[in-house]
DNA sequence: ATTGTTTCTAGACAGTGTCAAGATGGTGTG
DNA sequence: CACACCATCTTGACACTGTCTAGAAACAAT
């Protein structure tokens, strides 16, 4: 505590900070290479640090992912609380402001979001991982809650509401980020407020019925 | 072609139809141990053959999923006719009926469907998976133009009402097999039948502003 | 029968994740 | 302050992967 060399020389044997540097890392390498090329020695490498060295801090690979998965919920519940904060009071938008928000997270880290909802290697029993999704879950009962005036964890119907938002919004990412929405919508000319206004269309026409009618 | 010895010995040198062997036994690779752990070399141990010999007949790995693919868009299709043939024929019915065969289609193979939608490895170009994968689409588009009277790949607003359709069945496909849609609906102790019920019914209460209201 | 060609085998290569053994440096105790 | 302890990191080994090459085996045609 009281040696200041301890930041000082980053060649130092011991790193300090190893855990977090090489969830950084990590996630450099899924941005750039893709889930599939994921290589464990070269997230080790670009810390600069051995291979073995993530053992320590992470069981496995998968372990990692894990980690990796569990931050990218985290960052996704402060993106859509982020669009929320600027819709408007009224429940059906602020519905479809956090339907743009999941989309657009999707978007900007689309490795991210494959490794968190579409890829086998996380452990979803992981504490961390569960606690972070749970609580992105949590914004779309609310949500639901609020525009329906029915818990979605007590009323079954309200659950199935919730399912339909959330399959529609989920859906849509999906095929945004693996192309396929892109001949239908033209994603590729439009400016991102042009893609955030055909995003919220097509929630409001799922909606239309209930919402703002 | 008078040699009758051809088919007798499969322990011949030659196979014979090697092509179709090796997309039968990925398949069941594909089913039993996912995409994540899916192994070119166990592929050609199932069918008997050096680890060599899949690339004369696919260039790489990729390029046998690639046609693993192209051949699950081909049975998907069938099974989303097969759902549709049995329906009403009411043009909203018709949708439904779509939309439960391809979450079943999901359901039934969960690897598969991530290889054809949510994975990078098949080439997109190629020109059979290009045509197993739009004759599919194409299923939507004629389903959503009987509905509303308008060709989605003529009419802007129709293709957004395509992709309502399309978003909501493909995000439900991948919350189900994910496990995600577990919880909040109960499929585990469902019947087949109980389960179609319950998709049906979701996909009607995203639809019944326009649909046999 | 002799060529030619397709199909498949066998070996080598670089790369991967994981495991075990050891080196290193900080931490706390006497 | 010296010592032992312990978490951290390195290094090397292992089995496995996909791909490439050379060559063997079987079929086809002349």
């Amino acid at each position: 505590m009281k040696k200041p060399s301890k930041r000082t020389g980053r060649a130092t044997y011991h790193h300090g900070d190893l855990a977090s540097a090489l969830l950084q890392a990590a996630k450099l390498e899924l941005a750039e290479n893709g889930l599939d090329a994921f290589s464990l020695r070269a997230v080790a490498k670009r810390a600069g640090v051995s291979h073995g060295a993530p053992a320590h801090h992470f069981k496995d690979a998968n372990g990692l992912l894990t980690e990796l998965a569990a931050l990218g919920y985290e960052n996704m519940t402060e993106t859509i609380n982020a669009y929320q904060v600027q819709a408007a009071a009224d429940h059906g938008l602020q519905l479809v402001a956090a339907g743009v928000g999941y989309v657009d997270f999707a978007i900007e880290n689309p490795s991210l979001f494959r490794l968190m909802f579409s890829s086998e290697r996380p452990d979803r029993n992981n504490v961390r991982f569960a606690e972070a999704s749970g609580a992105a879950f949590d914004i779309m009962v609310t949500n639901i809650s609020n525009l329906f005036g029915a818990d979605p964890s007590k009323d079954p119907m309200a659950m199935r509401q919730l399912m339909v938002s959330w399959s529609l919004v989920h859906g849509l990412a999906e095929l945004v980020i693996s192309g396929r929405a892109e001949i239908p919508l033209g994603f590729g000319q439009l400016t991102k407020a042009e893609r955030e206004a055909v995003l919220s269309d097509i929630m409001l026409r799922a909606l239309k019925n209930t919402v703002s009618k």
